[in-house]
DNA sequence: CACATGCTTCGATTACGATCAAACTATGAA
DNA sequence: TTCATAGTTTGATCGTAATCGAAGCATGTG
């Protein structure tokens, strides 16, 4: 009855369909402010600014000041992975908010985890970079090989200069849709970068959804998924 | 705003302090009937009745008839998951919901998480297992080699007679205290089981803590943390 | 300066769900 | 059969938290 961490304050912090609304916004790893997420959540600004005050207090958000806009994001990808853990549950319970449509087609295949790629293209990714020992697993952790590190470098992504920061290089996320990891941490963040850099792929406006282009798929099977 | 699977229905089940009392209770990985897991979650026992048909509409519980009991039990490892995860974020929060005491210190060293070893012990045994090659990951799950198969062998444990369950045989699962993975599936529920029935340990009454006898822990060390 | 924009605080309203006593059903034991 | 135990259903009560209008700050712009 009272043993381990309060789990039921931060589950209902997530609960609450306002909330929730705003956090699964927030899975796109872009950092909106607050009269965004209000819209997003389908509330008036004074609830909203409610509500991401819990968020923020339970330590589910992080907050950017500038100027006079307030910008929200997920405070860590710990977050982001249970938010992705919970649509697991929630699709495999058979209750989907919409009914699957063309829209959903696109998020399976391939879509933004919270700053990385997820959906099919994402998994298969991780898969090659498994089988060709770029990656390896180790005590629970993620490795980028010897040979995954020059790799990258040839994709134009410098691991050297990402392993610096407080976030791990590589680390798996169980991805929803796909019921398998997909490759997160800051070179998980990089590579979707750099894929966007190289104009193969989109953000569709306001969703999780990446739109690749035709050449963009091409080269993206050309470049990282051979070799 | 409305985008993928329905995650605040699912999180706000969990997020009711009686129900997250009851779920909590299940980690030990023991089926509870209504009137134990009522008493646990301290409601009397229409409430937890209430309550359980909830959990068990939304997926997470399963139930199994007995007599005139019935016994409650969490309906998958993803479900342990998630409910792992959430513990970490609420442990990270700082929220603790009790003061770490004795008790907290014998969990951090030695629990059962949902079926299968967590804490100290559990992570030690994953990361020899890891490091003697009797594990390998292999696209996001974790593969038996031929070395370990051998090794849990000479355990005591048959890992062809487990394979054959819709469970995997080796899955890892994050640990919420050590930050790292621990070795889930039906072969740690196994090596677990294995464990008990050594002598080595066993549950704390009611509680998730395993506690190692002296002798237990030295031939923990013997068998399973070298060769 | 005035004026707009972005967000917060306050206060009143409202709705939803948790709670439990009491009555009821079902299974098992004597 | 009668009694006991396990769990469900009903219905009434109650508390908490979500909601938003209106007023209040704070930070920018003309």
């Amino acid at each position: 009855m009272k043993e381990g961490p309060d789990i039921a304050h931060i589950a209902a912090l997530i609960g609450e369909p306002a909330r929730a609304n705003m956090l699964t916004a927030l899975m796109t790893g872009q950092a909106l402010t607050a009269s965004e997420l209000a819209a997003e959540a389908g509330v008036m600004l004074p609830t909203a600014s409610s509500h991401l005050a819990k968020l923020q207090a339970g330590g589910l958000l992080t907050l950017r000041k500038q100027g006079r806009h307030k910008y929200f994001a997920l405070a860590s990808d710990e977050v982001a992975k249970v938010l992705e853990g919970l649509m697991g549950l929630a699709a495999g319970s058979g209750h989907l908010r919409t009914r699957r449509g063309p829209k959903d087609a696109a998020l399976k295949k391939a879509r933004v985890c919270y700053n990385h790629l997820a959906g099919e293209m994402g998994t298969r990714l991780y898969r090659h970079f498994m089988a060709a020992g770029y990656l390896q697993a180790e005590t629970g952790t993620l490795r980028l090989t010897d040979a995954g590190r020059q790799f990258v470098r040839g994709f134009g992504v410098e691991p050297d200069s990402l392993a610096r920061g407080r976030v791990p290089l590589c680390r798996e996320c169980l991805d929803w849709s796909e019921r398998t990891s997909h490759l997160a941490g800051s070179l998980g963040r990089a590579l979707y970068t750099r894929i966007e850099d190289l104009g193969w792929a989109h953000r569709d406006a306001g969703t999780r959804a990446v739109i690749f282009s035709a050449r963009g798929e091409q080269e993206f099977e050309r470049r990282l998924l051979r070799g």
